[in-house]
DNA sequence: CAGGATCCAGACGTGGATCCGT
DNA sequence: ACGGATCCACGTCTGGATCCTG
């Protein structure tokens, strides 16, 4: 699949996929289930991925480059409501740039998000696409990601990894990205000390994403 | 296999490797021998490090990190003599080192060469492990590979890479390392200047190491 | 119920080296 | 003959995310 020429095709492509199951988007693209999804989270995402046409790799850019729009799932519960906080990328170190720059905002600016559902009493091959949504932050919610993102990039850059948990921020946070608990990476603190940390990400809470889905509705 | 203990802990396993067929060895080490070597090139090479219980893995250390000693094979033609250059380790960019804290140095201050056999008219399974050789440089011999270091990192410093071929230096030359030559990296020149090269690697011409094998008998 | 822990795929880098055309 | 090109293994890193226990 090549990559949407436009947001139109992009989305024409998308709204083909709603309502149809795991196991009949698969089938099209000659792709098989896994067993359970325990032990391959990402799958779903990477099929999506593979239908739409995006650009695939672990490159620091928008699923769809030309578009400037980022891709990502969006899990229901029983009751349709999101059911997890959503991973937006990785944190790197040092980081001295603006909000503008930073790639938390590079991703979050324009997304197109998918919601799929995860409820566990439904089967794996029987749950279902939903419709999508193309979504750009409201200046109010942008303002609160970007109050987010300055206060747990100041506590990154000075070094204060003890105090950054996972309860720091409103809509954004900071949790463990990496395989396990065991991998550690050299930081270096404000006062040029290195210390050994385990790797992090951001997040969006669940209360941001149930916001986005109420408000397209 | 644990890693030898002592210098004389690996000397006494290495002589006892020598005479024996690399089928004779993989079998006792319960691996399966390839077919050819062609594609699997650096077989032999793990090989012996499993039977020395060298610590796996690439690390930029030596093989035997305790002993500060490195393993290399040393492929020889009909005549018994080497027969190809020996891969020392990748150039890094930048090095602003001295000699004596650089990776050449570190890997060749002392190196456990075991010579094998590579005439392409003995079939890979009959082939033999020779007779160990630990080995230093001599001071006459380190003065040349400093020499040509410091003329071949001074040209990588410099960032002159279209002159950097591996026509240049006595005993240690540049060539390229990597999966082929479309891989490219970035790498920047003293005026600053962002240029894409190919990677390259530090290797010993066969001249040098039949210096070696020469003086070992 | 959410913070901390974890899982897979694929790209990439490094160390083990030898291949092969001119 | 040798300079440039290439090949495999494997550990690490990143992007796709969800699991799971107090």
């Amino acid at each position: 699949m090549q990559p949407p020429k436009s947001e139109t095709e992009l989305m024409n492509r998308a709204n083909h996929l709603a309502g149809k199951t795991f196991a009949s988007l698969s089938k099209e693209l000659g792709k098989n289930l896994p067993e359970n999804l325990q032990t391959e989270k990402g799958w779903l995402g990477q099929l999506l991925e593979l239908a739409l046409g995006a650009t695939a790799g672990s490159k620091p850019e928008p699923d769809f480059q030309q578009l400037g729009i980022e891709l990502k799932t969006l899990p229901l519960n029983a009751q349709h409501q999101p059911k997890e906080s959503t991973f937006v990328c990785t944190a790197k170190l040092p980081c001295e740039l603006e909000w503008q720059q930073s790639n938390v905002y590079q991703k979050l600016k324009k997304v197109l998000w998918i919601p799929i559902e995860a409820d566990p009493h439904i089967s794996f091959p029987e749950r279902r696409i939903g419709a999508p949504i193309l979504w750009q932050p409201s200046s109010e919610q942008e303002k609160i990601l970007q109050q987010d993102w300055e206060e747990l990039t100041e506590m990154l850059t000075v070094g204060d990894y003890q105090h950054l948990t996972a309860k720091i921020g409103t809509y954004l946070q900071m949790r463990p990205k990496a395989a396990n608990s065991r991998v550690l990476r050299t930081a270096i603190d404000s006062n040029s000390e290195q210390q050994l940390i385990v790797p992090r990400g951001f997040y969006l809470r669940t209360c941001f994403t149930k916001q986005i889905l109420t408000s397209s509705i």
